[in-house]
DNA sequence: TGACAGGTACATG
DNA sequence: CATGTACCTGTC
């Protein structure tokens, strides 16, 4: 068990900022996840968090998965003080964190994301990992369910993801985990790419296009200059008449985008003041 | 009943 | 290059 003090961080806030499908409230203050082949269990009392893991797997995998190491201070400090829709957004949202997620895990969740909602695609993901996920056990000796490797998902048929409810984007995932066992896109060199780099590739593989690319660079890759524009964001850029201020935020707007996302899905609703200023 | 959900592939002008 | 349309499926 490891215990941190943090600022800048509310794991109800980053289970909600729909960045992850596979972190999910237990109770009011504790929620599970399972990521790099490990489960882990969070609970939050107002800054103090407890980890169920060692000091060695923290160090290993965790502090690097919730990005402690990256200055959100200092990102919130840039915002312009006068944008007043932006400031509430940062009140509302503050705590989340851009997660550093394992890249096949998050091309595959996010290509079941389009035109779909959380619960679906939550639920996808569940039946993915039950049917082709390796079993684990957790801390206290209960099972769990990894996410599929590419191999286990290009050897699934169609049909069968269709029955398991992932609909016209079950060809996508099929043929796009194909082409990654194949390395026509090969993701061991992705991370050494530049925004741009890794972005191209990834728009190379089928049911990807420029908004999930953009996802799986900001969510994965750690591109926190990528700023993906979805249904939500759209809403959120038509609050300022005078366009978005990209300059300003120029080398992490993906940080800011999340915000606004967390804001518009779970803030103040039917709201269409604009920014001010 | 119909629109909508963190869009994309594919076909056209 | 810009626009138009079909697409699974559950939920409100």
């Amino acid at each position: 068990m490891i215990e941190k003090e943090l600022t800048d961080f509310d794991i109800r806030q980053i289970a909600l900022s729909g960045q992850c499908f596979r972190l999910r409230p237990l109770s009011e203050n504790t929620f599970s996840l399972t990521a790099f082949g490990r489960y882990l269990e969070i609970s939050q009392q107002g800054g103090k968090v407890q980890f169920s893991c060692t000091e060695q797997e923290w160090k290993e995998i965790w502090e690097n998965y919730f990005d402690l190491h990256t200055d959100y201070a200092g990102i919130k400090k840039a915002v312009d003080p006068e944008d007043f829709y932006l400031q509430e957004a940062v009140r509302m949202g503050g705590g989340i964190r851009i997660l550093r997620q394992e890249l096949w895990e998050t091309i595959a969740a996010f290509i079941i994301s389009q035109q779909n909602n959380i619960p679906r695609i939550q639920k996808c993901v569940d039946a993915l990992c039950g049917e082709f996920g390796r079993e684990a056990e957790d801390f206290r000796g209960n099972p769990y369910r990894c996410f599929p490797e590419p191999e286990a998902l290009a050897a699934a048929s169609e049909g069968q993801l269709r029955e398991m409810g992932l609909g016209y984007r079950a060809p996508y995932l099929v043929k796009t985990a194909r082409m990654v066992c194949e390395k026509e896109v090969n993701l061991e060199e992705l991370p050494s790419l530049s925004y741009e780099e890794a972005k191209a590739e990834l728009l190379k593989l089928c049911g990807v296009g420029v908004k999930v690319a953009d996802c799986i660079c900001l969510f994965a890759l750690h591109h926190i200059e990528a700023f993906p524009v979805d249904t939500h964001i759209k809403a959120m850029l038509k609050r300022y008449p005078k366009g978005f201020p990209f300059e300003r935020y120029q080398g992490f707007a993906g940080v800011l985008q999340q915000y606004a996302f967390y804001y518009e899905l779970h803030g103040q609703k039917g709201n269409g003041k604009t920014a001010g200023s």
